[in-house]
DNA sequence: CTGAAAGCGCTTACAG
DNA sequence: CTGAAAGCGCTTACAG
């Protein structure tokens, strides 16, 4: 049997295609009766609305997000928040992996504006090049934002932790638990998270009349294995600091890991992952509320497919030290 | 300025839409001038293929996927396959979390079947009912594969791990290794897996002339959390194994934080994450292939989308133990 | 409150 | 190799 059309269901009700549109749209132009009796039909008969068809339509209630990965949880986080998001604001969810390739991004992004989505979300890859965004973007002036992560010198709206502040929370807290050499293993070197925290991280150890070394500021992968290299690296240089600041909870594992032989040294990094807590040692950590940072995602583009017209706007997060044992010097950590 | 039609192009290019849309698919029908001078066109007028307005095509290049979520490595590596295998296909990807909740997979399943998917990837949410799959998935006739669980009754192409095989490894071994108190802390109740695995773990057990006794077997929550609590409820029970067969990695890192005051107890699990190779102590576990199986069901997608006809097929992935340190006796080790 | 008509931006036979 | 015409399944003014 053919599929059950539009025409069909008003050619059962006696009414035109435009009523049962209207119905569909659930119409205050249509009578409380006729909706019923629609209604019925399209559920008797088995109707399947197509969204496809509704080309007048000014919206698709389709949104894309490129994203990088789920590999890391910060990432899994956001994207499960951002859906659960548009979903409650009824969305469709168009979803591309990046892999941290901008020309992957891209293509990416042009098959989501083919399939013309009302808005997209971008946690933008590595390396990505501001005018190749803006020329991916320009053509169909479809609404946008920036999520977790900033191009430089693109002007949209943007939501993400501050990284900045969140270094310096990290570098206050070691310089004031008496820290004197620390390292930063702060991720990719084309990370705009890196240099922010990087910057931050100076900042504080500089107010408290410390440097950061560059010897001991190293670029890592921002997996487990990141961790666990750069620190061999530093140890292989003779270069052994006392504190180290990593990227992620995931690269603080493996650098801890890889750090167990060499005496003891205090170990801090982003996220706040439910897993440090139960590492052994307790992991110091600034969380950065990916759940939150999705959901805004969701509300800020919104707002932009609402009034394209509006001024681009970034919105912050303030981000949280949780310190625990891996930087407590031992009379300060707590005896539970 | 508005945004370039079709039509637009053919006026530019003086020819008609239909050449225009047969260049569009590269149609052998058209001639090699005439491609190029109406792609310089299109690129010069910075056209936007609008893919819903294509109606009368047959297919839309869209696949859905409908999966738990995302904050356990497996969910995070196969999501990711998939959508790769998927985009090389040349579809894009429309993705919906049900976090495990029917009825929110149901509704996610009528939103991409409104969209006019061409398949549908299905991660089915633990106690998904098949009367109500077939009457969500029926109407539409939409193509489709389950991906890694099965629904008891509900006839479709399939791909997972071979779950009885996997758990029956895990049992050989750990009775090899002389272990004779075996708990099988093995996921949620409403799980395929977990009763896949129950059922290969006792029948390995017993092939060894050992038993796995029920007051061992516990449900759990499929986190870290859920490791750690069922320990503790058999600890408090005074139900002491000697080894402790766990649902995931994760579930068994939260396991063995909260055996460490237990003694040593072997742990186990399924997944074979990086993280199992390097965790303190390594530990053993049985490799479940995600990455191939997203592959294997994007490749089983598209032969039921070309032949809707074909008789449902069941892929099933061979498991690979990993023994390591965790199960292995003191003498078994190796010495690195 | 409802309908007839035009339209959305493409594709598909069909004809030449 | 190309075009004129009909069509895909909806929505949207407009008119009453």
């Amino acid at each position: 049997m053919a599929r059950v059309r539009l025409k069909d269901i008003a050619a059962a009700c006696g009414v035109s295609r435009a009523t049962v549109s209207l119905v569909l749209q659930d119409s205050g132009r249509v009578s409380h009766g006729t909706k019923e009796r629609v209604r019925e039909a399209m559920h008797r008969m088995g109707y399947v609305y197509d969204r496809r068809a509704a080309l007048r339509a000014s919206r698709t209630m389709i949104v894309g997000l490129v994203t990088t990965h789920v590999r890391n949880p910060y990432f899994a986080e956001l994207s499960m928040a951002i859906e659960g998001a548009l979903y409650d604001q009824g969305y469709t969810l168009l979803l591309g992996y990046s892999r941290d390739d901008a020309a992957q991004q891209a293509r990416l992004l042009e098959g989501m504006i083919e399939h013309r989505v009302d808005g997209l979300l971008i946690v933008p890859a590595y390396q990505t090049d501001r005018a190749a965004l803006e020329r991916t973007l320009a053509a169909s002036a479809t609404p946008h934002v920036l999520v977790a992560r900033h191009v430089e010198g693109f002007d949209a709206d943007y939501v993400g932790v501050d990284n900045v502040r969140a270094a310096e929370l990290v570098g206050a807290h070691l310089a004031e638990q008496g820290y004197q050499r620390v390292a930063f293993l702060g991720g990719p070197a084309g990370s705009t998270a890196r240099a922010e925290r990087e910057y931050g991280l100076r900042k504080a150890l500089e107010a408290h009349g410390r440097e950061l070394d560059p010897a001991l500021s190293i670029a890592t992968s921002a997996d487990r294995d990141g961790g666990a290299a750069a620190v061999q690296h530093l140890l292989a240089a003779g270069q052994v600091p006392d504190a180290v600041v990593c990227y992620s909870d995931v690269t603080a594992f493996g650098a801890m890991a890889a750090l167990r032989s060499a005496g003891t040294i205090a170990v801090a990094s982003f996220d706040d992952l439910p897993a440090a807590a139960q590492h052994q040692p307790p992991l110091t950590s600034v969380a950065t509320f990916p759940a939150q940072t999705g959901l805004d995602a969701a509300l800020l583009l919104q707002a932009r497919i609402d009034d394209p017209a509006l001024p681009s706007r970034s919105v912050l997060l303030t981000p949280r030290l949780h310190a625990r044992e891996s930087t407590l010097g031992p009379n300060e950590r707590s005896t539970t």
